[in-house]
DNA sequence: ACCGAATATGCCCGATTATGCCCGAAATGT
DNA sequence: ACATTTCGGGCATAATCGGGCATATTCGGT
């Protein structure tokens, strides 16, 4: 029987009965418990069922959902790993920055299960978070725009100036070698300036996609990343480039 | 049985009874007296019953928070109407702040489609007007509370406060006429008192059963607010007692 | 078709959690 | 005031979990 088979047949079962117990299901489905452990690891974590000592019930009549598309855009598949990679440095109890961009909302499905503190300007980042009790969710307010469905202006960036910000991860438009990271907006560069000059760390989460593209408004140099999160695909000339300017790097697998 | 559904099923008695003996419950769901006193510890300890000597209770009714589905279905005809009621007395370019609230969240879906500029602290009244081009949204930004999906905490309130705002419509857990407006959790409540002093004019949006209940936390009195917009089911004594106080009203119809 | 990598699965073991039992202390009812 | 019920904490036990490791299967690229 296919993994993804066993999925569906355990949350039918889930749905039909209530709950479930993983002895019961690993029986049903002649499987070792660890396989239905790891099965309802995943599909708690896609929030499709909710995992309890002992087995898994189904999600709330009232959560089952989200009144807004969560239609995600093409995750690549780089995107996820790097998401993934830059999830290992959040540590628990961590203050943690998000901000508004498809690599970083990677990130944000990958986070660990643990209490943390996450600010975010990004209204899916934020919405995708509302459903992990552990962790406490700050936004920073601000218009909304539309097309990245984030908080922008200045009072979005004024807001910033009360709070700390332990590790911040973002991406940007365009990484440059020379000219550093770019955005296509200004309001959008000013924010991650902003959130940059607040942060203890700073992890640049970009796809191989993104280097040597040049962008409108360059809004930090890479100097002040402290370190790179990438893909397999990016040209090997890059890392030794970034470590002469003393940017730790690390490739997702 | 799962501990979970062990729990469920004790929300699930103390809800319908009103009233449960630690006894009864242990015989009920087969396990020991110790057992349902840790359920109780910890379902006390989340807020979802009251423990008492022998046994636990209920929430008081008006102490309950809601998630937001379960609101918005209530009483949803009156809502509609007091929304749609309530949109006539938005103006063109108004900047007017909306709460998060599912009265005025029908309000959000009745507003006019003319520029606009809505403050709001709601993610869903939020996520709501991101598809109205012409209306440009402001989010207070603040710790994210996840039952009313909405953002609260003194970050919120603070941010408030470099706004103006025009006309807020707002609405309360309850309403009575002699100790005025009241909530169920400080943090909404206080938001609430400071949204209604910076605006210009406050309307309340309150459907008649809200009317004589006194939930916690009181934040204004009805001398504060300009005009109430309520439905017909609404006490006949009500209105003049309102006009006493100089206080405008409407009947949605 | 072949090989290395990624994925899925199973096994083992120390750590965590859930539960039950016992007993002195606190609360309750008569 | 006294008998009874209920509570809370300490302890023991069993079920469950999580992570490390090994093996098998599938996938992807040549």
């Amino acid at each position: 029987m296919l993994a993804r088979q066993r999925h569906q047949e355990i949350l039918n079962r889930v749905g039909r009965a209530g709950a479930v117990r993983v002895a019961e299901l690993a029986r049903w489905l002649n499987v070792a418990e660890e396989t239905i452990r790891r099965d309802l690891e995943k599909l708690d974590g896609e929030g499709k069922l909710i995992r309890t000592h002992g087995g898994a019930m189904p999600l709330p009549e009232d959560r089952r959902e989200v009144p807004f598309d969560v239609r995600r855009a093409k995750h690549s598949a780089e995107k996820e790993r790097i998401g993934a990679a830059a999830a290992r440095f959040v540590g628990e109890g961590d203050i943690i920055a998000l901000d508004a961009s498809s690599t970083v909302y990677c990130l944000a499905r990958a986070l660990p299960d643990w209490p943390l503190t996450v600010l975010t300007n990004s209204m899916e980042v934020a919405t995708l978070l509302m459903s992990r009790p552990r962790i406490q969710v700050v936004s920073t307010g601000g218009m909304l725009d539309v097309a990245s469905q984030s908080f922008v202006g200045s009072f979005a960036e004024e807001a910033l100036s009360r709070l700390h910000i332990g590790k911040l991860f973002l991406s940007s438009k365009g990484v440059d070698l020379v000219r550093g990271l770019s955005e296509a907006a200004d309001e959008h560069a000013r924010l991650k300036r902003r959130m940059m000059d607040l942060a203890d760390e700073t992890y640049l989460l970009a796809d191989h996609s993104k280097f040597g593209v040049k962008s409108v408004v360059f809004f930090a140099d890479l100097k002040d990343v402290d370190m790179v999160i990438t893909d397999r695909g990016v040209d090997p000339a890059v890392l030794p480039e970034l470590d002469r300017h003393h940017v730790r790097s690390e490739i997702a697998e």
